[in-house]
DNA sequence: AAGCAGACGGCATACGTATTCAGAGGAATG
DNA sequence: CATTCCTCTGAATACGTATGCCGTCTGCTT
């Protein structure tokens, strides 16, 4: 068995033409029960698997999904943010049961991948992933939209924006934290995460705690919102700089669990204790956030439910179903970090 | 532009004809600098991308490599283990660099994967990464030799292996860390971790830590020994049965960072200082390492080599080179959890 | 002036599958 | 018994690219 066996091979085993032997194993078409059976027989003796790419080419559609991370301030590779592996798995596991193949890239904001997927036929959509500077790509997302390609993104959902996005409710996300915070008894409650546009994602989270603070009749201090990037050095480094600030807080609010974990890195070096004096929670809930010390109070993005709406979008839009903007709900997970029991 | 261009629509603007238009943008052979460079801007003007499909077919290649996780205990895809994952990104850089797509896959060990890729043409080889019961998938990977796929595999090295292995200098990793746990004056060194060829891994990183122990007089208790795989629950688990059991110890290597870090939750349960009471060394090095509390002390697998090294021994295979199995150093990473300096 | 090599590029075809069209045979109907 | 209508299957072809083979034209040699 040297050579790979082809639909004529079959044929010729069981005496009828190829084109039959390609009905009768994709199915629907008029085969006879019997010549189906023999042929189907003889398919699994020798092994047989249609070939890719010639079903593809014939078809005109791959069955392929594209994955394309891409982070912006991504040096290395190890540093993917932690959540999108976690999606990750949901993602490929969706895949598979809806019968597609995962492409996976990563890539920088630089490269022309819009050019290299849907239209090289190596994928029948792309699912965008990662956060970033938002209006440096947004050009990109016009040239999809412009030349049909199939895509969806996980992010910020906005009005008028190109594309499908799917994303997480980060303003009720920030309101349930705020809330809990001050449910709690603080009041003094510090924001370490990016407000401005170039994250809208993390600005979003900011103003969902903000809506809640003045639920409460609390006014929001600016000078208790520091910037960060979703790094555990940028969580460490905003947090330097908020107690350097001297402003009093009694709690903090992090725009992601690495920034957090960072965060109360830098109070511990500081003699602050978490949640004695500090209370502290994060957003995401990544794998490392019920190991950190103490284990981190968190608002859990549902990955699995993510990922899996993340393809059924894609693969709506590939049908030419019309497909609506999702936004998942997000869950306070209470652990230790936030003082309650 | 609602048709994507063919190289016959290059050909007729350009005035030749396709082969002409494949010549020219394939490099190599003969054809004159002018004529290129007008089929080239001409290409770049339609957005022309080589349609993968056809081109595979034609050539009978795909450049495009399989990636297989696959893990024996996990029900959830969301417990890969993180060692994994970071090497994942390793791969795609490198497969990326090389010019090859990958493709990503999670199974079981149930299912007829071995059949799925090559085969179908889907894939050029296939990498395959996963501890899990070794004998189980044996005699899928002497089907795939047999049948002539293309391969590498991470994980534990042996002779008369099916197929080819990269993997991380387990026995050594395993002395290092018994050497710098003794140098550190501990002599009751537990070890948390499968010790049954059904991990063949983990068995080995004991041995390594055994050889360190004789090599310094100091004979390796079996009792100190406790089986668990690689999940933080199993190393809770592992850790109360080892406290449970009555001898006494002052330091714990762990077969993994994730046993590691369940360990230490135990210790803590149980009011045990690390690492006063008992020193812990994990092994892997994953992101959450240095998020543990205390810092963990861990051996360093260089996901970063060992990624790049998979894809480049694939490859070679690919192109019947001869490729041979690799085992990757490793590196003792020095925290807070072992009690050194 | 005739021959010849070499550079360039066209023709034909193959890769393996899926689909359209039409035809053969049989059953059903009048 | 003739006609109609299915049911099943084969012949032909298209998908888009890459490559072996061969022809042509230019320019150079003798």
């Amino acid at each position: 068995m040297q050579t790979k066996p082809t639909s004529f091979d079959i044929a010729q085993l069981a005496g009828v033409s190829q084109p039959t032997v390609s009905r009768a194993l994709r199915g629907s078409t008029t085969v006879s029960e019997p010549t189906r059976k023999r042929i189907e027989a003889i398919a699994r003796q020798l092994n047989y698997t249609v070939d890719k790419n010639a079903s593809s080419l014939r078809r005109q559609t791959t069955d392929t999904l594209a994955l394309l991370f891409f982070e912006d301030p991504t040096p290395d590779e190890s540093m993917i943010n932690p959540f999108f592996l976690s999606m990750l798995g949901s993602i490929t596991r969706t895949c598979a049961l809806r019968g597609y193949d995962l492409l996976i890239s990563f890539q920088q904001m630089s490269s022309n991948w819009h050019v290299d997927f849907e239209d090289s036929r190596k994928a029948d959509g792309i699912i965008l992933l990662g956060y970033g500077d938002y209006e440096l790509y947004r050009a990109r997302l016009e040239a999809l939209v412009e030349q049909g390609t199939h895509f969806v993104r996980w992010g910020y959902s906005e009005e008028g924006q190109p594309g499908t996005t799917i994303g997480c409710d980060n303003f009720q996300g920030g309101y349930v934290a705020g809330e809990h915070l001050i449910a709690h008894s603080r009041r003094n409650i510090a924001f370490l995460g990016d407000a401005t546009s170039r994250y809208p994602e993390l600005r979003t989270r900011y103003e969902g705690l903000c809506a809640a603070m003045t639920a409460a009749g609390i006014t929001p201090d600016p000078k208790l919102q520091v910037d960060a990037i979703t790094l555990e050095q940028a969580g460490f480094d905003a947090a330097q700089k908020l107690i350097a600030h001297g402003a009093a807080f009694d709690a903090i609010f992090a725009a992601s669990d690495l920034i957090a974990i960072g965060a109360i890195r830098a109070l511990e070096a500081h003699g602050i204790s978490v949640p004695g004096d500090v209370a502290i929670i994060g957003f995401d809930d990544i794998p490392a956030a019920s190991l950190a010390h103490p284990p981190l109070t968190t608002v859990q993005q549902d990955y699995r439910l993510a990922g899996e709406t993340l393809v059924d979008a894609l693969l709506g839009q590939i049908r030419n179903e019309k497909v609506s903007a999702a936004m998942l709900p997000a869950r306070l997970v209470v652990r230790k970090s936030c003082g309650a029991a």
